[in-house]
DNA sequence: CTACAGGTATAACCAACGACGATAGCCACT
DNA sequence: AGTGGCTATCGTCGTTGGTTATACCTGTAG
């Protein structure tokens, strides 16, 4: 396998646009259309397909992409390690949903960017896993039901779920709820089909009572704004704070989330094996 | 980086030659060595250095020609799983001393050796380590002093001492010796340097009695044969089977020496994962 | 339906890299 | 001093990969 038409595919893989990643590369587009021709003939096979107006990576395209970056990625490291110079390349953090903004602040903020760039990559569930398995993202943070086998998942901490009430309300004094006290409000939830949904649908089944909906929004972010804004009250995530001027209970019977730190097996370089600890020492501290 | 030339780099490292690497390349020996001097340029630092007559791999030398296996492994791999072929690459297990006959026997044995060719590897301790490290080797077996930090390393099995005397031998009916017992025979030892004989010199120092040379034998069979040959009596590791005509007395007192499975962390093929867990199970069992 | 926009695929041409044979240099051994 | 085995460099030539030009596809807008 000639490795510079494999590392030529890879950094097609990632626009799947032959036009945008030639530019990228400093090359032609036809330059790179032929390196791509030639690493499928290679494989002797197809290694992406039309779809109407796109493109999209087959099993074995996804494959050799992944074996592609993690390569690219071992080698500048390697290369660095070295020439002497300290490991410099970029660190990638995926992660879905509110981590980010609830679990990760603290880490992020005590990494040391100046010596390994932090690239952050906002996505869901399986799009952070995905990432992970396809070597776009060096680490990834999920909740619940998450890692597979291929990967290694590292627990950091468990999560239940909270009620954002106004102060005034009649429930604003309980010290936890349960489903049956909210079935008379209106809430403030996720669409259908988020997991965080998909949940309290859940809950309020087997508890049966029925969830009215006040407003779906998406995001945590979102949600609270609404519940401050009196639209209805907000089930929500125990890691998210409770804003100003509102208050939070505990709700009971809701199944605590974990979330896991996942993570290709194989290895890892300076900078992420620094973001890992940081991780899992901040997450689980806080 | 250029990964053809530092493939080209890793096949002259192997052999430390680059005519005969470059006859195995099936290329001329200075397009090989164009090959390697560019790569060295663009690195940045000398891969390699004259010592007399021959040439010795530098630091950055050796990482770079780890990396190169390694990378050729996994494409290897890679290029078989994308292509729907099942797995073919050889596994090669290294191992020092008397663990190749006493303790992997059954795991070589039941090793599908027709699905995946079987490479075998013997090296002492270091050695053994070294070749983990460098990649030239996927699995290995080395006793006690073996695995540093950057290797994974599984215990197999812990292992004690036990001294062969031929029947008529005042001390063979006892169940059980202690250095002093010995200090009026002639030994059957390991030639000095070598851990075993490091071991019983240590042991017989800290007990006051003095360890009587018989003979220097390098390797357990050779030790076996020459106390079988009533040359003197030989203290040798448990696993060694007692010999028909002779019987074996444990030694108390002798450190009991643990043996390793070490391994590069990384991502292993199915071939390798097979070995290891046949290892792993046979040695334990047996 | 036609025209257009954005991107993919192929062709013809040219520059650069890599392989080769020849050969000089180095080291150990006789 | 001479020889064998190997490393290192040079000039030459073929293959590979890059470039521009252009045809082709597919969805969208007039």
């Amino acid at each position: 396998m000639n490795y510079e038409r494999l590392f030529a595919f890879t950094a097609f893989a990632d626009p799947m646009n032959f036009t945008r990643a030639a530019r990228q590369l400093h090359i032609s587009q036809p330059a790179l259309h032929v390196q791509v021709r030639k690493l499928a003939e290679e494989v002797g096979r197809p290694l992406y397909r039309r779809s109407g107006k796109s493109l999209v990576l087959t099993a074995e395209g996804k494959a050799l992409a992944a074996f592609g970056r993690e390569v690219q990625d071992r080698g500048r490291s390697v290369l660095e390690e070295v020439r002497g110079q300290s490991s410099t390349g970029p660190v990638t953090v995926a992660s879905g949903e509110g981590a980010f903004l609830y679990l990760l602040g603290p880490a992020i903020r005590r990494f040391p960017k100046e010596r390994w760039p932090l690239r952050l990559l906002t996505a869901s569930g399986p799009e952070t896993v995905e990432a992970i398995r396809e070597s776009r993202a060096h680490l990834g943070v999920v909740g619940a039901a998450g890692a597979p086998q291929d990967l290694a998942a590292t627990p950091l901490r468990t999560i239940g779920q909270k009620v954002l009430l106004p102060p005034g309300h009649r429930l604003a004094r309980r010290r936890k709820l349960r489903p049956a006290d909210l079935s008379a409000d209106r809430l403030v939830v996720a669409p259908a089909g988020r997991p965080h949904r998909a949940m309290l649908d859940q809950l309020f089944r087997s508890a049966g009572c029925a969830l009215q909906v006040a407003v779906e929004a998406s995001g945590w972010e979102l949600m609270i704004h609404f519940a401050r804004l009196g639209v209805g009250i907000a089930v929500v995530n125990d890691f998210c704070p409770v804003p100003r001027g509102m208050v939070g209970v505990r709700l009971m019977g809701a199944p605590d989330v974990t979330y896991y730190l996942v993570e290709r097996d194989g290895i890892a370089g300076p900078g992420v094996k620094a973001m890992r600890q940081l991780i899992v020492d901040t997450v689980r501290a806080g």
